[in-house]
This record gives structure tokens, C-alpha cells and sequence, in this order.
DNA sequence: CTTGCTTCTGTTAAATTTTAACAGCGATTT
DNA sequence: AAATCGCTGTTAAAATTTAACAGAAGCAAG
């Protein structure tokens, strides 16, 4: 049997555990070959980061985490810094007793993460399974979730169905990320059944407030989902060319700048 | 400096880290105090899963998992074998084309994650978040999630909403967990806000298939969900009394018995 | 067929890490 | 003031990890 063949009846194993543990010596025994073979074995599991070394054995990475592997998650990753930022500003906004939309994208996430932490009495709806998850650790929010067709890459709620409850919905202010952001005209999205949604949202709510950080600018996509004179706030971080905050400002009721480094020590992003 | 403060500490730590990683040496110079403190401080955190043991150190536990620290990932461990039996044989009950409904329930998980890595083009309809993101992975399977209030214990969809929805579902079949089970009455349960959807379900389905371990049998609880003449088939594990299956085939269409070690070898988990 | 080379495996011993037990310290209670 | 409790640091034993070595098996070339 090969260092390969063993390798696949290693991971084989680990997912038939429903623990996802195994110690070295189980396998060892498992596979009839010494407990040193199968640490050798292992150490390309490991490298890769299939699997994580613990003590006296290894642990199948990323239990079943929703995120890995998606679309959402390496856009969480990306420019993580100004979505925190971002995040802290939009929260600023927020009142006790307030019904907010908030949908799933990666810089609405990161307000979402904020918000779980927060002592706010709020009632929050969302079209995102994501959303749902991370709120619901917290008690003193109220959050209602949109129905439908789930998109597996938005791990959100999508659909006629959905479109249809958010006909029916009263908010007081929308959060809403956004695929790409002309200053002229509006945002963009490429995901088609999420543009409905968002549209009927924009029209439902009494503030509409875009989170974008700046490589959203100038980027145009498929299809056009809001006009400008919908969006009551943009919400950006400093690395905008100043002139373009400036003409953006004669448009829009309010413009939010987050500093990119917050007072925080931390110097570099994760 | 308290425990409970530099656990603190340590959890700021490791979010800084780009790595998610962090010796124990290194927390113990950044927190002044010895390796043998910052293990013993550790120890909770390793315990709720929000950290993983590694070699020397600990590691952030990947990604959020939302299911650490509910009541639900507890309800997924006990009796995990034969849950993973019972949904074996629910599995076989499934054909293509076939419209189901799966609620959130712990066995039903069980089912759910055997039905993601199978190749069949079936829609799922559920109220739970959870069955959604597992499903969502499979390309084959239509989920639509029944929206609603979201209920952080169950990670499903309930109220008045949710309810109306479920009233319009037509359904082949429905896939219920539950918590007590009287073979003489019915099923039961605890959480009210599930109560009505389950209920509803069981109206607009063409078959309803009870998920029970033999730890549901003579289980009560607050509240009757389902009459027993509503039920088609109860799938169960083979360490429920002969005598109580023999009883209960007599009124029930379908009794099916999941043997508890299904030829596996795997006898000990590391 | 043999030699030399490579790859893989198991064994061993040293280095490191983990565990468990103990004793000291300070705060709080009686 | 004494006793108790929770927390901390030190130490030694136990366990794990690492590194090094040597044998076995497969393969190509001579």
C-alpha cells in the first residue's frame, strides 16, 4: 500500500469520525503499519492544511465550517481592515429600538460580527442564513430572516418567494454591500437573484445606506441595482481619491469616511 | 489580572495573529505570567471549541462555528452512532424528483449530511438555517428555506410567518425529528415555537417519517405535536424493546429498525 | 544476476511537551 | 487571627515529538 493510498484512507476515516480526531496510534492500528508511517503520511495532510496536528494525533481542519471553501469567504478576507472600519461607522448609526435590513455581503458581515457584540435592542431582517447565525448568539436582538430558494454562494435567500415577503417589510434603515459602485450613477451587482431583493429592500426602507469600500469605486457589473438618488449614506474608507468623496458629497445626503487604521495598535491586517 | 481577563487577552491575541496560531510561551511573555497559567486558562476556551489544541500552543478554531456553544451541537453528540444509522436508512427511503421537507432536529442532521454528498436531484424545503448551509454545498439539491422569526436555540425559522408559509407547501415527504415519543399518543416537544411548523407540515405531506432514537421512547414533554395516526413511518435503532416495536408495528404503516453498529469497525474514537 | 540507487518503513534514543502534584500567596470569610 | 478558597508558579514524572539510523523493497543500468 502506498504513502498515497493511506493518505486517502486517513481522510477517509476522519470523516466517518464524527469528532473528526484521530490519535496517531488508532490509525497506526487501523492501517497495520507503524505510528511513525502514518505521521509521515500525515505531514503533507498537515502542510496543506487539510488537517491540523493536535496533541497525540490530528483533527480534520475547519470542523463543517459554512464558509470555507465559499465564494463569501475569500471575499471576507480581502480588505478586511477598511470592512471593519466600515463597520464601526455604519454602527455609529444605529438606535435602540430601530428595524434594520442588513444582507449578506462580506462588508455587511463584518457589521453583523460588530453588532453580535453590541447591547442594542433591535429587530434586524435579512435574506442571509449567515447573518441569522451570527446574530442570533445574541439575545437582545430580534432577527427575522427572509425565506426562499437558498444561493448556496451568497448563503442567502433568494427567489420569487423572497421577493414577495420583502414586498411586506417596514424598515427603518437598509444596510447593503455592493459588487461594484459608480459614483454617477449607482450600484452593481453580477449575482442576478440577489439585485430583486435589494431593489425591493431600497424601496421599503426609510434610509438606505450603501457599505462600499473604496475598490468598489468605478467598478461597473452585470447589471444595475440601485440609482444613485435611492442611497441616503455611503459609507467608504479613506483610501477614495479625495476629489471623488468631494463630488460624491454634492450627491448624496451623507458620506462616511473610516479612517483606515482605527487608533488600534495593530498595524497589520490578519 | 483575572482568568476570565486574560482569557480575554488571549482571544484578542490570536483574532491580531494573522496566523490564528499562538505559542504557549509567547501568550505567557505577553501576559506575564507562567506557560503552566496560560494553559490552565486555555482549558475552557479548548473545552467550548473556540480554540484547538496544538503542539506547544493553540490554534483559533477555524472560522466561526456556529454550532459550538448551542444546544444543538451537545444534541448532535449523544447517541451520534445510532442517529447516523437511523438516517442511513432514511436515506433509502428517498427518490429522485421527490420534494421533502427536514426540519432542524439533531437526527435530522445526521440525514442531512448523508444526503450532501449523495447525487440526487430532489428539492428539500426547511426551516432550519443549519440544513440549509450543509445542503447548500450539494449542487444537486433544491433547498428553499422556510423564513420567519429565527430562533437561536433550534438555528430554524419559526413564527407566525414561517407558519403561513408552511401552509402553502405541498410535500412528498417530511422528515421529523422529535423529542419525546409515546408510542401509544404521539410525539412531543419542548420548544413551542417549533410546535405549530411540525404540525403543519405533517398536514401537507404526502408520508411523514419520524426520526426517533430509542432514547425518544417514552419520552414525554410539554407539548403533544403529533397524533400517532398522522405518522407513516418511524425509523428507530434496534435498542428499543422487541416487545414495544412488535406494538407498535400494529399501528403504524412502516417500523423501520437501524441496526446500531452497522459493520463498522471503528469501535473506539480517539 | 548483481550492483547501485532511491523510496519507504520501523526502531531507537534524545529533545521537547504535557501532565500531575505540591507548596506559596493573597483575598475573603468565620 | 485562623481557616478556607482560588489562583499561581515550580518541579518531577509521563508522554509525545523529533531526528537519526538501518533494513527492506522496487527499479534501472551494467
Amino acid at each position: 500500500m502506498n504513502p498515497g493510498e493511506r493518505r486517502q484512507l486517513i481522510l477517509d476515516r476522519l470523516e466517518q469520525e464524527g469528532t473528526g480526531v484521530c490519535s496517531y496510534e488508532t490509525l497506526a492500528a487501523a492501517l497495520k503499519v507503524s505510528s511513525m508511517t502514518v505521521r509521515r503520511d500525515l505531514e503533507e495532510l498537515i502542510r496543506l492544511g487539510t488537517v491540523i496536528r493536535t496533541v497525540g494525533g490530528v483533527q480534520r481542519a475547519q470542523a463543517p465550517s459554512y464558509l470555507y471553501e465559499t465564494a463569501l469567504h475569500s471575499r471576507l478576507a480581502v480588505n478586511r481592515q477598511e470592512k471593519r472600519s466600515i463597520a464601526r461607522l455604519a454602527l455609529g448609526l444605529i438606535k435602540p429600538q430601530q428595524t434594520l435590513f442588513i444582507d449578506g455581503s462580506s462588508t455587511c458581515l463584518e457589521l453583523v460580527r460588530a453588532l453580535a457584540k453590541e447591547k442594542l435592542a433591535i429587530t434586524v431582517v435579512t435574506n442571509s442564513a449567515l447573518v441569522c447565525l451570527e446574530l442570533g448568539k445574541n439575545r437582545d436582538i430580534t432577527v427575522v430572516g427572509i425565506g426562499g430558494q437558498y444561493d448556496a454562494n451568497s448563503l442567502s435567500y433568494v427567489g420569487p418567494q423572497a421577493e414577495d415577503w420583502a414586498k411586506t417589510l417596514f424598515i427603518d434603515a437598509a444596510f447593503l454591500g455592493t459588487k461594484g459602485f459608480l459614483p454617477a450613477k449607482g450600484t452593481f451587482e453580477s449575482s442576478l437573484p440577489t439585485i430583486r431583493i435589494k431593489q425591493i429592500v431600497a424601496q421599503r426602507c426609510g434610509q438606505l445606506v450603501l457599505l462600499a469600500d473604496h475598490t468598489k469605486f468605478g467598478q461597473r457589473a452585470l447589471s444595475q441595482v440601485l440609482e444613485l438618488a435611492q442611497i441616503h449614506t455611503v459609507i467608504t474608507d479613506d483610501r477614495v481619491p479625495r476629489a471623488e468623496l468631494a463630488a460624491l458629497g454634492k450627491k448624496i445626503p451623507r458620506v462616511l469616511v473610516a479612517p483606515a487604521s482605527p487608533g488600534k495598535g495593530a498595524s497589520h491586517a490578519a
